[in-house]
DNA sequence: CTAATAGTGTCTTTAAGACATTATGAA
DNA sequence: TTCATAATGTCTTAAAGACACTATTAG
């Protein structure tokens, strides 16, 4: 077995010591990542429990190219690490922020993405409950900042011409951050026909987001909305001890809509285990603490 | 907006003009395929209906490394392209088959992933209804071959020390070709504390499957399952115009159980139109053929 | 007491699981 | 006529949606 031998001869450690990489053009590899938290409003009623809002980090560029737009964090990988690996570190590198979730989310490949030359992205949600966040911007950012993200589907238009069958979907995201508001437009087109079945995103307007980021922002949106119904991915974005009141905000704003409460615990209670403690100085009756359930 | 200038004083052109790249190390980036497709089994009697089987398609190395082993079919990306065009082009070159469907899988990223030196794999799932396959083997492969596959989920096993919690799932897989039945198992490792959270992959027994193909091929199984329960993904792998019975035998062959009639139906139907073409010479009651739903 | 949320009960609607029954065509 | 599948009906169970009602706290 270990005495194979190839076309040319060569035993596999001949073939090994004699291989020399680089003959070929070889792509730059970045890995972004999506950091989502969930925010909660300052609080102007002592009896109304604060609101919370989606928000996401974003850096702002402090070179060319996209010199002054927003970007999502990210670095290159390197050769001794996994992409995941290198999320983690940049994701430490940058902002400081250390040990959250982080889930693959899609490599972005288009050739022209990058002006300066062939760079892939491999993209990243990070998710993390808002106390642990303690964000210092180094390196390369002039300015990390969170920005509120709102996210609409708002139309949708389908086509079967010639046995081509057609949807694109457009969808509206608006960010706000201290100063500014990102405004941009993505579209995803479905295409199908007998001779094969396409899938793309398309940036319709970038709102000043650097690069393809509006693109892999609204793919990680719509990867959370769609796992956040039969995952436990929520939990990520709730503290240790946390009410159902909380884990059902976190759905509101990831699913961009209002929830029902009796519905709502029924079908998520499984996810958390009570503990004995409790919420109070609330202004109102006091609420049991839970806590993640190991599953 | 256009004349802005970095620290060096460049503007944006300035610089990409003096952009070099090349001063990292840089991965290469394989594409690799995950091809399904829905086989029939010969038929006996001529009233029964065609069993069918989840198979998969498997080139032999026909060079070092892993010389003689079976591996997904795949190739190199190139600068021109994005992936899922790599992807396309490759499954041409390799094998013939045009126009299906794909869809990226994961980005996989171990460094020692491939012995000659640092390589990613992006991998794609494609699937195929079998009438459009005339697989021809060309370029890097000795051999093509369809392999049934027999996918297990053996065991789980749970622990909670020290706030670190941690599930272990083995998965066995069993790949049956013409004269050849390959083995592997594979491990699912979720581990989280309060301090990250992490799910690898692990190879326990290659099954002289090359590469970390064993790990790409579970996940393709598992990603398989879970979309096909609330997607139209198996659509894919079925003639254009097919009878419900044949979409159920395709729902059971990915999930691997037997499921009730009038239940599937009631639930899946809605994927399909009706059409007014009926199957014939049967040997029994003829079943209504339906189309793909446009949605 | 009041204003707010916590927590639960219940009625309705919808979907899933499990079978059973009738329909139909080729040999 | 027979065998095997097609197609649908129905009973049961479980879950989701909608809303109402009671409980409990700080001020």
């Amino acid at each position: 077995m270990k005495e194979l031998r190839d076309r040319n001869g060569l035993t596999e450690r001949e073939y090994l010591a004699s291989y020399r990489s680089g003959d070929y053009v070889k792509p730059s590899v970045a890995v972004d990542m999506v950091i989502f938290t969930a925010m909660e409003k300052d609080n102007q009623n002592y009896r109304k429990l604060p609101e919370k809002e989606l928000k996401v980090l974003l850096v702002k560029r402090g070179g060319h190219p996209y010199l002054g737009a927003w970007a999502l964090p990210g670095g290159f990988a390197q050769p001794t690490e996994t992409t995941e690996q290198a999320a983690a570190r940049e994701l430490k590198e940058e902002t400081g922020i250390d040990g959250i979730y982080l889930e693959q989310l899609y490599t972005f490949s288009e050739p022209m993405r990058d002006p300066r030359t062939w760079v892939m992205s491999c993209s990243y949600i990070a998710l993390a409950d808002s106390s642990k966040l303690n964000v210092n911007p180094g390196d390369d950012a002039d300015d990390a900042q969170w920005f509120s993200v709102e996210f609409k589907e708002n139309s949708t238009r389908s086509s079967n011409i010639n046995g081509v069958f057609e949807r694109v979907t457009g969808y509206t995201l608006v960010l706000e951050g201290k100063n500014e508001t990102l405004r941009a437009k993505v579209s995803r087109t479905v295409r199908r026909s007998d001779k094969g079945s396409e899938n793309s995103f398309s940036i319709i307007d970038s709102g000043n987001l650097a690069f393809d980021h509006a693109m892999i922002l609204t793919c990680a949106i719509l990867r959370l909305r769609g796992k956040v119904e039969y995952t436990d991915i929520a939990l990520n974005l709730v503290p240790e001890f946390f009410t159902l009141t909380q884990l059902q905000q976190v759905y509101e704003i990831i699913l961009g809509k209002k929830l029902i409460k009796a519905p709502f615990r029924r079908k998520y209670s499984y996810l958390a285990d009570p503990t004995d403690k409790t919420t109070k100085d609330e202004g109102h009756r006091p609420s049991k603490l839970f806590r993640r359930k190991w599953m």
